[in-house]
DNA sequence: TCTGGGGTCCTAGGACCC
DNA sequence: TCTGGGGTCCTAGGACCC
């Protein structure tokens, strides 16, 4: 048996938390730049208002209703995430953090137990440590939990619970969900499916096999495995190193200057360096992008993007840095409104491996790795003390590309500054 | 005026090898 | 006139997730 925990409405409940006032009304939080709806309180969805909507086209009827409306703040969804994954760590004996607000609990040891009565106690114990609301859905394969909290989200007479161990249940259930609603189903398999017929989970339960392993391939074929309780998706217990790390910024306002789109691309490239570091990986390729407005029809478009393998695995500043700026070089084209830049690193080694991969500059590669890890490690020691930014290198600039945050929350929980602000 | 960010896995097809 | 068979590796792009 595997456990789904998914906490509800997280990032509108991590802002509420802070804001009782806000208990009753509707919240929504906005994507980075202030550009769309991703979450939004229950009161918010009874709004109508869909997920993915542009601020700017509900903006009167956020006004209307008298929406609380927030920016979103990373910082704290981050930590309330790593408390409700620390409580829930407690429950169960193995747990997979599956995503910011969702986890895997094994369940498989808990026979003796009221499986249902043990939910209730999961819910009760991390909306008592950390005040989010959860809901769970329980049953014998990972896709069928995800089935069954769907049930417990939607219905409220399941009054946030939703346990799937009956071969009746789990029909009744797989009946009454959309097809596209199943984990691992998106929009081309829905399209695919629905010229078929294929419209309910127990529809693609029941369908022929071999012609979902020929359409949907092979992770289509585990979906409707686990549809019908063959588990195919085991619990992840480790966290598995990062392939890749992308630091990646729609701009507040659109910028045309060689300078400006200079400062952005340091700093998404200096972004990347530290979360390196933090994970401890050095990356061997480097890719920017940059672009243009994809929906602006008036100004005229372009997309450029470009790889470039760097000299030695790396998580030097100082050294991505240069890399992106050269590689902007490449791309930059003059005339056009940028809005929109990233950097992402690959072919990512752990550092231990990387300070003694083989390179034809081996000078230069000891000359990095001894004295830039040094630099670097002060550098992360004094942001982490006193706060991002602290101190930085020199091309990594704010300008007119910093992204909007008109609607931001103090970080209350990792910001000594701001609980004395909220203080005051 | 205004439309997110960060990931993974899979497949097809090309390039290349003997 | 007629031009093999078997394999690996790499990459781009698609699909999906939250």
């Amino acid at each position: 048996m595997f456990a789904l925990v998914d906490c509800n409405n997280f990032y509108a409940s991590c802002e509420r938390l802070f804001n009782p006032a806000l208990r009753t009304s509707p919240v929504v939080v906005l994507s980075n730049n202030d550009g769309c709806i991703i979450a939004r309180s229950e009161e918010a969805k009874a709004l109508g208002i869909q997920m993915g909507t542009p601020v700017f086209k509900c903006r009167e009827l956020l006004r209307r209703h008298k929406v609380a409306v927030f920016s979103s703040n990373y910082p704290l969804y981050g930590d309330m995430s790593s408390r409700v994954m620390m409580t829930l760590a407690g429950l169960a004996p193995d747990i997979e953090l599956y995503s910011i607000d969702e986890a895997f609990l094994a369940m498989s040891s808990f026979g003796r137990y009221d499986l249902t009565e043990y939910a209730r106690l999961i819910r009760r114990r991390v909306r008592q440590h950390t005040g989010i609301p959860v809901c769970v859905g329980m049953a014998p394969t990972k896709t069928l939990a995800k089935v069954a909290n769907r049930l417990a989200k939607k219905n409220p007479h399941y009054q946030g619970v939703c346990l799937l161990d009956r071969s009746e249940l789990i029909a009744s259930a797989l009946a009454m969900t959309k097809a596209e609603d199943v984990w691992g189903i998106g929009r081309q398999s829905t399209k695919l499916l629905s010229l078929r017929n294929i419209t309910t989970a127990a529809d693609l339960a029941a369908a022929p096999a071999p012609w979902v392993r020929k359409h949907l391939h092979i992770t289509g074929a585990k979906v409707q495995a686990e549809l019908n309780g063959i588990s195919c998706l085991p619990m992840e217990l480790v966290r598995v190193a990062k392939q890749s790390i992308c630091t990646s910024r729609s701009f507040g306002k659109s910028v045309s200057t060689w300078e400006e789109l200079h400062q952005a691309v340091a700093t998404f490239a200096g972004k990347c360096a530290v979360k390196l570091r933090k994970e401890g990986a050095a990356a061997s390729l480097l890719t920017l992008f940059i672009g243009t407005s994809p929906f602006d029809d008036q100004q005229a478009r372009y997309w450029g993007t470009k790889t470039v393998s760097l000299q030695y695995p790396t998580q030097n500043s100082m050294m991505l840095i240069r890399a992106a700026q050269s590689v902007l070089d490449l791309l930059f084209r003059g005339g056009y409104a940028y809005k929109k830049a990233g950097v992402i690193v690959s072919e990512l080694s752990p550092l231990a491996l990387a300070g003694r991969t083989l390179s034809l500059f081996a000078d230069e590669a000891a000359a990095d790795s001894e004295q830039s890890k040094k630099l670097m490690l002060l550098m992360d020691g004094i942001n982490q003390r006193y706060g991002r930014g602290a101190v930085r290198i020199a091309s990594e600039n704010a300008g007119n590309w910093k992204p909007n945050q008109d609607c931001l929350s103090p970080c209350y929980t990792t910001r000594w500054g701001d609980i004395l602000e909220v203080k005051g």
